[in-house]
RNA sequence: GCCCAGGUGGUGGAACUGGUAGACACGCAGGACUUAAAAUCCUGUUCCCGUCAAAGGAGUGCGGGUUCGAUUCCCGCCCUGGGUACCA
């Protein structure tokens, strides 16, 4: 029979869904391997070509594994909780989990067609109260912890209250709040129970603080930074502002410092490292105080304050400070503003309202900021310096105010010349005439006591005499800020929790899962609150109301491999002994998209996790492999606009769009073949489009083209589905490889599909004789062919284990090419070809298998083939001959021969004459096996 | 802006540790088989100049550098993609 590819595969994806092939145990005596994947976000728009790339390299993987003799845990789940769900729901009021169900099942459909080998029983769900019973109790653990720096672990919140039971505040190294309270043990116990709750809520991992949001008053929202485009909600345009929200956060910063360390243990891809290590952004540095002029009463807190405080890196250049900023949203402004200065403040801050933190920091083209009035003085020489405001200063990065030192930081400088602030220079070889010069060479000049010093010794000497005189110390910062862990959703975690007397508590345990309440519609209450104050009658207790936020995205991924272990466990997230046996993650693929957010946070709650005892590694994920992101191919019509730019009816072809105004609209490339519009599917496709006129090239509509991330919004998804159709899941999968390194990002295309196609035919005719019978010899193989056999068992391991799947996609390739060359239809030979390839091409494997007679089932956990090099020993080279690195030909020499064999052999060749043009040879280089050289 | 990555024929890509640039495919051109098409097979295919054949020259985003030798290492620039804390 010919490869036909349909009945095959649907007879090989029953046959292991039937037998439960890829079960895994929790007990085995093979060794443990845990390969996993980043789990899908279950869209609307199905399952797209770029979700495969990452799982058909993990399967390969496992897959290979299990014929190196592991015991592979390779799961799948869905991360279901999300934000576009609940857009759909707001726009068509069907409840969020119907649509989520929906999804799962056209993904669960399309994996299933792909022929992964995945443990299908331990199938996980974020958005399912048997899963988020555990991250709500995870929650609770977090909340019921604080971070002890002495033991720099997270501890239970009973043995802080022990302590300031015993001792009071004194002596207690935490990570907290700043606002914490200093209490004798008689004092605390003399504290209302309210007034205890509220000191520990500084305390705990979990805590609630004010965090600013993007706030549309119009959709009475919280937006996410996605939704907010320049200033103005995505849906409807209506204007955003930055607002303060109380919020609950995680304090991840207590775990900074082994979040950075831990980099150092696990096996990711540098740069990987590289961008968790800047989000971190450790710096080490000084804090100064300048004292104000005339001080100033807190607002809100209603304190006395003396001085600001800054935190600098470069603290050797405290001389040259010549002014001060506070970030606008700064706590002091108000009380900092003098009457003659508020128009201006005030117009500023409104300004700065206006921007997201993204917009404040990528915008340095305009300088904006605004005198207050107010002086500080600097403590080590005097001088009296003006505050002011600005927005390149965060309120949430340091202490939200910043040392303007024009001289040596530029954007200091671009500020300063702008409002006319001096520009001292401080150090002798600075070149301050255009721009600032951060140089650390040199030796300070106007620095008082450090004049003449170099870069370390002033260092040291500056917080040496600001520590004596209590106006600074050297200080480690973070530019790492706590994470915000509420959300004003309603399709995501209920958090565990009730409010009495404006305070937080968490639910009892047994009243686990706080199951999310059905609510009339999915937008906020007209007062602003959160879209589950429309849950009727779901409060704690007649006086106590639940808290309304929801968990973010982050929560349900940042232990899901822990469930996959378990995931039945009714009684514990996972139970020990199976935490005992996976442990950790062997291999985790996934994009480096997640870098900062789902891998960051995974690590984080993994640490506490361990600080718990509750799991037995420090860090989740082994090794990691970025896989690169399939990118859509997105075609545009142009539709052209009238004089007063609206849009009309009239859309025009791309090669003539420069005669017209035109706004450009994503056109579904489902109705686009090579960038031809079908006008006829197109009036079809949207009803404000059936009576769209066109403007033709050459009597064709011509779509514009871009390269962008595989989106519904983008009409440019394509679905695996089709492909499958036509060329069968084994065809997708190792064209997926095909495509080009794992890691590396590219867009879409089918182009080279045929080629893997023809390869699989090929693959099977090698087994089959011209009438299409099933045909294999048992003669001993010859010498060309095991050489074939060998070359491709190496070198597909190889691959393999550096992940370089599209190279042994090639190779396989060449084999074919040269086992059909040989003929060969050896069962010795062939018999491994299905073992080496099973990993990538599993079905026509698993029935070429039982074809050569092997009981269905077992190629799974076959053996992969021993290489042995015998085969591979060559000994004859045919060496390149280059003369001055050009290369002119190629002469064969013995391997056996040492390099002055042949350099020997080399200056008397006949044959290299004509090349040398008469001039004498300076050096010969041999590189054995390689390449030879002749210098002249 | 800042952080990270990438840029090689008409296309996807290969060259793993500084050693023959373009493997393997796609596409294209020509040919075989066929009434025809599909399928299959064979030959050619980086560019320029040129030939019966050859022999030259250029060439891995751009400009420099190190080296006997650079796609690979270093410096500067340009372009593209990802992230930038409420998309996941």
């Amino acid at each position: 029979m010919d490869y036909q590819f349909k009945d095959i595969e649907k007879k090989w994806q029953a046959f292991w869904a039937a037998n439960q092939t890829f079960k895994a145990d929790n007990e085995s005596s093979k060794p443990k391997y845990y390969v996993l994947d980043m789990f899908p976000y279950p869209s609307g728009a199905g399952l797209h070509v770029g979700h495969p790339l990452g799982y058909i390299a993990s399967d390969i993987f496992s897959r290979y594994k299990r014929l190196k003799g592991f015991n592979v845990l390779h799961p799948m789940g869905y991360d279901s909780f999300g934000l576009p769900a609940e857009q759909y729901a707001i726009q068509t009021g069907q409840h969020p989990a119907i649509t989520t169900e929906e999804n799962i099942a056209t993904y669960r459909r399309q994996l299933d067609q792909i022929g992964f080998s995945f443990d299908w029983s331990r199938e996980v769900r974020t958005s399912s109260p048997g899963y988020y019973k555990w991250t709500q109790w995870i929650f609770m653990q977090l909340f019921n912890s604080w971070y002890n720096k002495d033991a720099d672990k997270a501890e239970s919140i009973d043995v802080l209250v022990k302590k300031f039971e015993s001792n009071g505040s004194a002596g207690i190294d935490a990570v907290c709040d700043d606002d914490t309270l200093s209490f004798t043990a008689a004092e605390w116990k003399a504290m209302s129970h309210d007034e205890r709750q509220s000191e520990l809520l500084k305390y705990r991992l979990t805590y609630l603080r004010e965090s600013t949001v993007n706030w549309c008053a119009a959709l009475g929202t919280v937006l996410a930074n996605d939704e907010v485009k320049d200033g103005f909600s995505e849906r409807g345009g209506y204007p955003v502002e930055q607002k303060k929200m109380m919020q609950w956060s995680m304090r991840i910063t207590a775990y900074a410092e082994r979040l950075l360390q831990g980099l150092d243990k696990i096996d990711w891809p540098d740069p990987l490292k590289e961008m968790q290590r800047n989000w971190i952004g450790k710096s080490i540095g000084a804090m100064v105080k300048f004292p104000l002029e005339s001080r100033v009463k807190n607002q809100e807190s209603g304190a006395e304050i003396s001085y600001l405080e800054v935190f600098t890196t470069r603290v050797d250049t405290i001389f040259g400070v010549s002014y001060m900023v506070i970030a606008p949203e700064h706590e002091l402004v108000q009380a900092l503003t003098t009457p003659e200065h508020k128009a201006g403040i005030d117009a500023c801050i409104a300004q700065t309202k206006k921007k997201s933190e993204l917009d404040r920091m990528a915008d340095t083209k305009t300088i904006s900021g605004a005198f207050t009035g107010s002086y500080v003085v600097n403590p080590l020489n005097g001088d009296k310096v003006q505050v002011w405001i600005a927005d390149y200063v965060l309120a949430g990065y340091g202490t939200g105010c910043v040392m303007g030192v024009p001289s040596g930081d530029q954007r200091d400088y671009l500020f300063a010349k702008h409002f006319n602030l001096p520009i001292i220079p401080i150090i002798d070889i600075q070149n301050i005439e255009t721009e600032a010069d951060p140089t650390k060479e040199g030796k300070y000049i106007n620095s008082g006591f450090i004049n003449g010093m170099g870069y370390k010794e002033a260092t040291a000497a500056v917080i040496a005499k600001l520590e004596s005189m209590g106006m600074g110390s050297g200080k480690i910062n973070y530019r790492m800020r706590d994470a915000i862990f509420g959300r004003q959703r309603y399709w995501g975690e209920p958090v565990p929790v009730y409010f009495k007397d404006g305070l937080p508590y968490l639910i009892k345990e047994e009243e686990l899962p706080l199951v999310l309440p059905e609510v009339d519609k999915y937008l906020p209450t007209e007062s602003g609150e959160p879209p589950l104050a429309r849950a009727e009658g779901w409060r704690y207790s007649a006086d106590a109301a639940y808290e309304l936020s929801t968990m973010p995205g982050w929560a349900g991924s940042s232990w899901y491999w822990y469930r996959y272990m378990d995931a039945q466990n009714d009684t514990a997230f996972a139970s020990e002994k199976a935490i005992a046996y996976w442990k950790d993650v062997d291999l985790y693929i996934g994009g480096s998209e997640h870098a900062t957010g789902h891998l960051l946070y995974s690590r984080f709650w993994n640490k506490f996790l361990k600080d718990m005892g509750l799991v037995v590694e420090e860090e989740p994920f082994k090794k990691l492999i970025n896989q690169g992101m399939i990118q859509g191919r997105s075609n545009f019509v142009y539709r052209v606009s009238d004089a007063e730019g609206r849009g009309t009816n009239m859309f025009v072809s791309h090669g003539l769009k420069a005669q017209y105004h035109t706004t450009p609209i994503h056109v579904d490339v489902n109705i686009v073949e090579n960038d031809i519009l079908d006008i006829a599917k197109f009036k079809k496709w949207r009803d404000d489009f059936a009576d769209a006129e066109f403007i033709l090239e050459n009597g064709k509509y011509i779509c514009g083209v871009e390269v962008e991330k595989m989106s519904k919004s983008k009409y440019n998804v394509v679905n695996p589905d089709d492909i499958i159709e036509r060329y069968g899941a084994d065809t997708l999968r190792m064209y997926e490889m095909f495509l080009g390194p794992l890691e590396q990002s590219k867009p879409w295309n089918t182009n080279g599909i045929e080629g893997v196609f023809k390869f699989l035919r090929k693959f099977w005719r090698l087994f089959h004789n011209d009438a299409w019978e099933f045909s294999v010899s048992d003669n001993e193989p010859s010498r060309a062919e095991l050489k074939s056999l060998h070359k491709i068992i190496l070198k597909v391991q190889e691959d393999i284990e550096r992940f370089s799947f599209n190279t042994s996609v090639s190779s396989f390739m060449i084999a074919v090419n040269e086992l059909t060359d040989l003929k060969c239809n050896k069962r010795q030979i062939l018999q491994d070809m299905v073992i080496i390839l099973s990993p990538y091409a599993p079905h026509i494997c698993e029935e070429l298998w039982v074809l050569l007679g092997n009981a269905p089932g077992t190629l799974s956990y076959a053996t992969y083939p021993k290489f042995n090099p015998e085969y591979l020993v060559e000994n004859e080279f045919s060496y390149p001959i280059s003369i001055n690195g050009k290369t002119k030909t190629n002469i064969n020499f013995s391997l056996s021969l040492d390099d002055k064999e042949i350099e020997d052999q080399i200056v008397a060749h006949a044959e290299l004459q004509k090349y040398l043009e008469g001039k004498a040879i300076k050096k010969v280089i041999v590189v054995k096996g390689r390449i030879i050289n002749i210098v002249i």
